[in-house]
DNA sequence: GTCCGAGGGTAATTGCAGTT
DNA sequence: AACTGCAATTACCCTCGGAC
């Protein structure tokens, strides 16, 4: 991700490796200017460091000082453990979001994906995740509601829209919200809803009741996400039907998906979905608290010890969620996964993704190798 | 604990105008 | 009607953390 904290953690890693195998002194890292830390990286990294460049923007480090903190700590004890065999060569990899690994850092031929406090594996869209379990063929832009619980979903779209034109005639045909400079209108003009950004009418729809269908066909992404949704965000979302009717969309599509994988279970890509690619490499988490590594085996060094035990779904409030647990048939342990299949930038905006993540209870050591 | 939005990068697809 | 090259838009992916 593309954010200053984020961009800051992984190069203290990068900066905590350096520091720990030449002997500085760490502390001169947090005095440092930004402009100067980034030099010294980006002539230190093998390849183009420019997409975090917005770390120079900061005066200095004051209030980031735990944040680099965290990277520099697991970047001394990646060093201290020994697994890397070669520094010569650093790789700074997180801005490359669409690669086929997780790989946020590579030393030598070390690679490793970093984390912070997120419980996050792996952003998949739906359709991953289906041919995943089933051998399937989907491919992008699979609709957990509109291709599992089309009717449910309608009825949701509708209550929500029919709402929001209730909404608007009760305050005088208007909404409007500004947040860091750039204002967002919904405003009724006889026979027209006009969806506004800036002053600048992006979409016009028909004042009356419509499908989401006819929706999607007079609205574009951005006035989706900076409009329709954020009157969502800010007005809607507490509506009590608007949850019980999102609820009752999400059952059908969790039951309708659940019968699907039973029907065609055929669960190819198991290892992958456990995030095992044709190379082995590290998964780093630290945080305030603690650090934890682990080795990630290749695919050929992947125990076939670890089966699905089942696939459910799980909805405890409104949203669905895929729960799939595996089991470690030589401890017997038990794994949970989530995804989550919703919105990412608004409601009603876009393909819903499937963000998978793992559970609080689950410990990783059962399927990866934990150095520390 | 649950929901889900913040933000931003790249890949893939679609749309369109002007050819063949 | 099929194609082509480019522009515009959407889809997907990456990740974290705030609100309740």
């Amino acid at each position: 991700m593309a954010d200053i904290k984020t961009h800051l953690r992984e190069l203290s890693v990068i900066a905590g490796i350096l520091y720990t195998i030449s002997e500085k002194n760490i502390n001169e890292l947090y005095q440092m200017h930004p402009k100067d830390f980034f030099k010294y990286l980006s002539s230190k990294i093998s390849n183009d460091i420019s997409n975090a460049s917005n770390i120079t923007y900061l005066p200095d480090f004051n209030n980031y000082k735990s944040i680099m903190c965290n990277g520099i700590n697991l970047g001394k004890k990646i060093v201290d453990l020994g697994i890397v065999d070669d520094y010569t060569k650093i790789y700074w990899l997180g801005s490359d979001s669409q690669k086929n690994d997780p790989v946020d850092l590579k030393v030598g031929n070390t690679g490793f994906s970093l984390k912070e406090e997120s419980y996050i594996l792996e952003n998949m869209g739906l359709y991953k995740y289906l041919n995943t379990m089933t051998n399937s063929k989907f491919e992008r832009g699979l609709h957990i509601f509109e291709n599992f619980a089309e009717a449910e979903y309608a009825k949701w779209f509708e209550y929500t829209w029919n709402s929001m034109l209730g909404w608007l005639k009760t305050n005088n045909n208007i909404w409007s919200l500004t947040k860091n400079d750039k204002t967002s209108e919904i405003k009724i003009v006889n026979s027209e809803v006009q969806f506004i950004i800036n002053g600048t009418v992006i979409s016009k729809l028909p004042n009356r009741n419509i499908s989401v269908k006819e929706y999607i066909e007079h609205t574009d992404s951005k006035s989706r996400e900076k409009v329709f949704s954020k009157w969502i965000n800010s007005k809607f979302k507490k509506d009590k039907k608007y949850i019980d009717l999102k609820n009752i969309c999400s059952q059908k599509a969790g039951s309708e998906l659940c019968n699907y994988i039973s029907r065609n279970y055929n669960p190819v890509g198991l290892a992958r979905f456990l995030q095992i690619y044709e190379n082995g490499y590290y998964y780093a988490k630290t945080t305030e608290k603690d650090i934890e590594i682990y080795y990630v085996p290749s695919i050929s060094e992947f125990e076939k010890d670890i089966e699905i035990d089942k696939i459910e779904y799980s909805i405890p409030k409104s949203q669905l969620n895929i729960i799939t647990t595996v089991k470690n048939k030589i401890t017997g342990n038990s794994l949970e996964f989530r995804n989550e299949c919703r919105f990412s930038h608004g409601q009603f905006n876009g393909t819903p993704e499937a963000k998978m993540y793992y559970g609080r209870n689950t410990d990783l050591s059962d399927i990866y190798e934990k150095k520390y």
